[in-house]
DNA sequence: ACGATTATTGCGTTCTT
DNA sequence: AAGAAAACAATAATCGT
């Protein structure tokens, strides 16, 4: 695939296939095969055909409408009809709405807490947490698949349940931005129950995970609590925190484990946990 | 009152020992 | 493999319109 006449390096471009090193142009495609308009979503596959699909709406912008124009002159008593037909259309319309909204989002639901390994009250709880959001307008404008992740979120976090926000949207249909904005809606407009999380809640799941001793676990509880009472992970992430504790305790008990191991665990770096380890070395 | 811009600080990368 | 430092990005605060 290089090219005839000079052998570089061939560059397909959207309907031309140019050579890199003399700029001769290989072949040319009269037909423009990408999707007609700019994909907000990464992973869409839009093709030509159909209407531009909305994940904000609920029925994704499918719905019927009974149009205005009538192409010929009406009665006034077919008029009326229409009006009164038009009228009975869209609120049957906007019940089923928020009807279909909710199973949707229930589904969803449903299915992040399953492949999540989360106990049914979660689930339970995240449905009613969609369904106040929802009684509180809150939807209009953000997407439901979003809504639905961060019901999810909102209540781990309201029962202590240690998720962070990257394991939901690793599951979720929802991009971060997506779960964020509306995790923030719920949080405002509905007043959650959270504070900030503790490095402890992230001990027993991570130790699991790490094979360590139970011993090391209420070790590293030990150093978290300091930690916290020290003021000095105001602000840091609280996960990172609980991979560095734990890296630290197993440290001294002997434990043959890489900083790298608890990083990744905790899905941060491992200059994050190389630092807080340091950290735990000072504040005793 | 809102929006933009700046400043602070944690985080990840890269280089070094 | 662990530590150090310059660069980065996100968040919070301040300023200007």
């Amino acid at each position: 695939m290089g090219c005839g006449e000079c052998g570089g390096r061939v560059r397909k471009a959207e309907t031309e296939a140019v050579c890199e090193d003399c700029g001769l142009v290989l072949s040319e495609d009269a037909i423009e095969r990408g999707p007609e308009w700019r994909s907000l979503d990464e992973d869409a596959d839009r093709r030509r055909t159909g209407a531009p699909l909305t994940a904000s709406r609920h029925d994704r912008g499918l719905s019927t409408e009974i149009g205005f124009g009538t192409g010929s002159e009406v009665s006034g008593k077919r008029q009326r009809q229409l009006v009164r037909m038009r009228r009975q259309h869209n609120r049957a319309r906007l019940e089923s709405k928020a009807e279909r909204n909710k199973l949707y989002a229930h589904t969803e639901i449903r299915r992040l807490v399953s492949v999540m390994s989360l106990p049914t009250s979660v689930r339970d709880q995240s449905c009613s947490l969609f369904s106040s959001a929802q009684s509180e307008d809150l939807l209009c404008g953000r997407s439901l698949e979003g809504f639905a992740a961060a019901a999810v979120y909102a209540t781990c976090r309201t029962q202590s349940i240690a998720r962070t926000m990257d394991e939901v949207v690793d599951v979720a249909r929802a991009s971060k931005e997506e779960l964020k904005t509306a995790y923030d809606a719920l949080n405002r407009d509905l007043g959650l129950p959270v504070g900030p999380i503790s490095p402890t809640e992230y001990l027993p799941r991570y130790a699991s995970d790490l094979g360590v001793a139970a011993e090391v676990e209420s070790r590293a509880r030990e150093y978290a609590v300091v930690l916290v009472e020290s003021g000095r992970v105001a602000g840091k992430n609280p996960s990172g925190v609980a991979a560095a504790c734990l890296y630290k305790a197993a440290d001294e008990a002997g434990v043959p484990i890489k900083q790298r191991d608890a990083a990744d665990l905790a899905a941060v770096s491992r200059m994050t946990v190389s630092s807080t380890v340091r950290d735990i070395e000072t504040v005793e």
